[in-house]
DNA sequence: TCACTTTGTAGGTTTACTACCTACAGCCCT
DNA sequence: AGGGCTGTAGGTAGTAAACCTACAAAGTGA
């Protein structure tokens, strides 16, 4: 029988969650959090086999919450469910000590299987996140423990800011007095370097990037 | 004994919504489904007091069901959930024919009371949209003060959101189960309310628009 | 109720932009 | 001196956007 906590803070979705675990007969839940400290409270009482973490708690950050237990108690399995598009998130739950990180708009059956293998001592990723991280692992040096934003050159940087305040690819050429082929190798670098995948990925980080914060 | 529908598109907060209602004993839950099409024959067949729904339903818009399940039985109370703070959803919603909507972050504790009103012929709706409508009301504007983004349509507005969120003209045909062009057609509609010229505008101003409501 | 407008849907062209590849000179570092 | 990073940019194939048209269904105003 394996022991689970969930700690997340929507009751609906917590009870869904629940639902969802106790109808496998060899899993059940043990008890559940809906903030950080109840939850460091409650493992601690239960000594449970899997944790399941929403990282979009509110009020403190879940990744904190991760890497506290992961410090804590190195062997139990952190099970991550985001509200959030991977990409963003995923890779930080992971460094932060997660098993395993799954959307909550995966099915049911994910959700389970993600339970057992995190449980079984394997990791659990969407197949998607496994491409880009085989990916960059094939196409990269070993290690950079700068923030992706931090890797940027002057230049890109330049561009991105630009990209985030509504411009154009061509603006930004006749803006910065180069060619838009320059513009367009430069975004392809930031691309890359913050792993995003398309043209609107990339507007998309830079609106929010500048929205929070720099300007 | 209040028989209820409940049509919502995922698995895991439908059940959440179930357990949560079957905890009440005068509330039960007659029938479920995650579709419209689905979601029209179970209360055809149920005849349920109440049905809960879901407009952030895949596919088509919720809001179209409403309006027929409004049409077709107009004493049957509805009550909308949203995932989104959005008070430009409720106000549709409500216009659609919906006798109360309710947040997905609100508490179990919200969502029972808005069921009892709903059912008891009252409408709900959330203290701060309450405050908005007054708000709008007292400072009465005589013609269109409407902010162009209350322009667009219900179709307009959830392309704008899902551009908002990173998404791709691909992506959100997939997501909707619309074709590519139609939802060219919406973007090129959302560009000329909005006064946009040209793409990155568009996902720009979608981006700033969902990171602080109104623009 | 009838005509008119809006909304949701989508096909067809032309034009613009992206994605990906390649290239190369000048730095900076070791 | 060689090697990687940075700034710059060309070429080409593939996508996506822009603009047009269309039409049914629903809604609206007279």
């Amino acid at each position: 029988m394996t022991r689970i906590v969930i700690v997340e803070d929507h009751p609906v979705f917590r009870a869904g969650l629940k639902e969802l675990i106790e109808t496998e007969k060899d899993l059940h839940v043990c008890g559940e959090a809906d903030t950080i400290n109840k939850a460091q409270e409650v493992i601690k009482e239960k000594q449970p086999d899997l944790v399941i973490i929403d990282i979009t708690l509110r009020g403190r950050n879940g990744i904190e919450l991760i890497k506290e237990l992961h410090r804590d108690t190195p062997l139990l399995p952190l099970l991550v469910l985001s509200m959030h598009d991977e990409s963003l998130y995923a890779e930080r739950a992971f460094r932060a000590g997660a098993s395993g990180y799954i959307m909550k708009e995966e099915t049911s059956e994910s959700i389970v299987k993600a339970i057992r293998m995190v449980h079984g001592g394997q990791k659990y990723a969407s197949k998607q996140f496994l491409a880009n991280v085989l990916n960059k692992f094939l196409s990269h040096s070993p290690e950079d423990t700068r923030s992706p934003i931090d890797r940027l050159t002057h230049r890109e940087l330049d561009v991105f800011r630009l990209l985030g305040k509504g411009m154009t690819t061509k603006n930004i050429a006749t803006h910065l007095d180069l060619s838009a082929k320059t513009i367009g190798t430069y975004r392809e670098r930031i691309k890359e370097k913050l792993d995003l995948q398309n043209a609107s990925d990339l507007i998309h980080s830079a609106v929010r990037w500048l929205e929070k914060g720099e300007l």
